[in-house]
RNA sequence: UGGAGCAGACGAGGCGGUUGCUCCUUCUGGCUGUUUUAAACCAGAAGGGGAGGAAAGUCCGAACUCCAAAGGGCAGGAUGGUCGCUAACAGCGACUCCGGGCGACCGGAGGAAAGUGCCACAGAGAAUAGACCGCCGAAGGGGAAGCAAAAGCUUUCCUCAGGCAAGGGUGAAACGGUGAGGUAAGAGCUCACCGCCCUGAUGGUGACAUCAGGGGCACGGCAAACCCCAUCCGGAGCAAGACCAAAGAGCCCCCGAAAAGGUGGCCCGCCUUAUGGGGGCGGGUAGGUCGCCAAACCUUCUGAGCAAUCAGAAGGUCAGACAAAUAACCGCCCUCGCUCGAAAGAGCGAGAACAGAAUUCGGCUUACGAUCUGCUCCAACCU
RNA sequence: GGCGCGGUACCCAAGCGGCUAAGGGAGAGGUCUGCAAAACCUCGAUUCGUCGGUUCGAGUCCGACCCGCGCCU
């Protein structure tokens, strides 16, 4: 599986976005929620919703990039193809790297499980 | 050595590699399409570019676009020593005056004799000054004592008529200051010096400076109160706006008067329209494309100018996204800190802070560094 | 990204440059009551988001900064 993620990887409609807000299974987590919702497409797909209320631009450009990172690295841990949504809340400005990644991680596994029980 | 002032550069290490993003150019393949070629789109390859000094705050000024060709007036706003620079500016440079600092240096700047308004409290009086305490009471009035025949004279008291504004006191501010003369006591009443005002001469483009003569003091403060003077400004803003255009719905143009609406806060002016008649097939939402990166540009040199800046020559082109591009990590070297070691050296850690282009420029302001550099001033010590 | 509005006690707020910075709600204490409620009385801002400037004097006027909110695709 490659490690790219080109434009139409990338989730860029608006009216995308709403539709997850409205239809999307959502996962609360500690630092981020995620919405996610499969696709008919073959590949996953990515957003990343980061407020003002996070942090200035440079940290929420930061945020972005990792979160992005680890999407691309780590498709084959997406179970199946979706559109994943991740929010970002406030308590994320203050953690590492190697935090997030953890916590990324713990919630593709809990996605995993409950779909399989469904 | 310590403290301080001003100006300036840089913005963070260097080399190489792996994965990944964005834009440009060239090439290859695919798809679509057609008479054929292509464009666009998708994938791949090669080469190249890819955040800041403040990209920030959005405080000014412009370019650009639309609002009728943005036109006239009012209202409103901005600026404010002088001269210059600039596309423009609340910016920059040089100079002038005033104020602060021992000093390097820093800060301020039109008009208060065009008008209106305000100056609480305190105080006698606050802008056509005023008299609480106080000082005087000379000439005038009254009382007492002495001298004198008398007229009167001398001394003294009253503080009566009145004079004064020196001193006290109030206040942020009290209607020139200091000294001398003068006087009953005083007072620009007079004089000297200082301040102020007026006139003239000289120098300077000018703000202004210097000098000479005169006046005899008049002109309190506040225009970041209204205002006056001079100069400048139409309004919005790239989410401006232009073009293509699914779905859905019908929509548009021409003719004519009143009314309504719109056009920048108002007026003028201008534009549009219901209804009726005639004619025609466009307008525009989702979405897409453009605007959108070569510009008052950057670097070096030469010349003009005290400088800001201007002129010329040569060379360079280095972000262009749109839920929005720089990240994760590895190796070697370098710098710094800590530990071990007699030393050579070894190990560990760090390489930041403020902060992320969104139409583009010129400024201002604010934030920031464990990177530096230069000049200057003051103090102490040494020679 | 652009444009606009606001910040005064715990909350809602008024405030021509001049007295101790109105008023309402909530709170605390008191009066009343057997106890409460209601009513009545009393109390609280060392300072008006922060820092400078103008003025004799600033919540008010003028700058700079901080924070909160709204509108425009």
């Amino acid at each position: 599986m490659d490690e790219g993620l080109r434009a139409h990887e990338r989730i860029r409609k608006k009216k995308d976005f709403l539709f997850l807000y409205q239809k999307g299974h959502r996962v609360k987590g500690k630092y981020f929620n995620l919405i996610y919702h499969e696709n008919n497409l073959g590949y996953s797909r990515l957003g990343v919703v980061v407020s003002r209320k996070i942090g200035k631009a440079v940290l929420r450009n930061k945020i972005k990039r990792w979160v992005r990172e680890l999407f691309r690295r780590n498709k084959s841990r997406i179970p199946f193809p979706m559109d994943i949504l991740v929010v970002a809340t406030q308590g994320i400005e203050g953690i590492s790297w190697q935090v997030y990644r953890e916590e990324y991680f713990r919630t593709l596994n809990r996605i995993a499980h409950r779909e399989k029980k469904n």
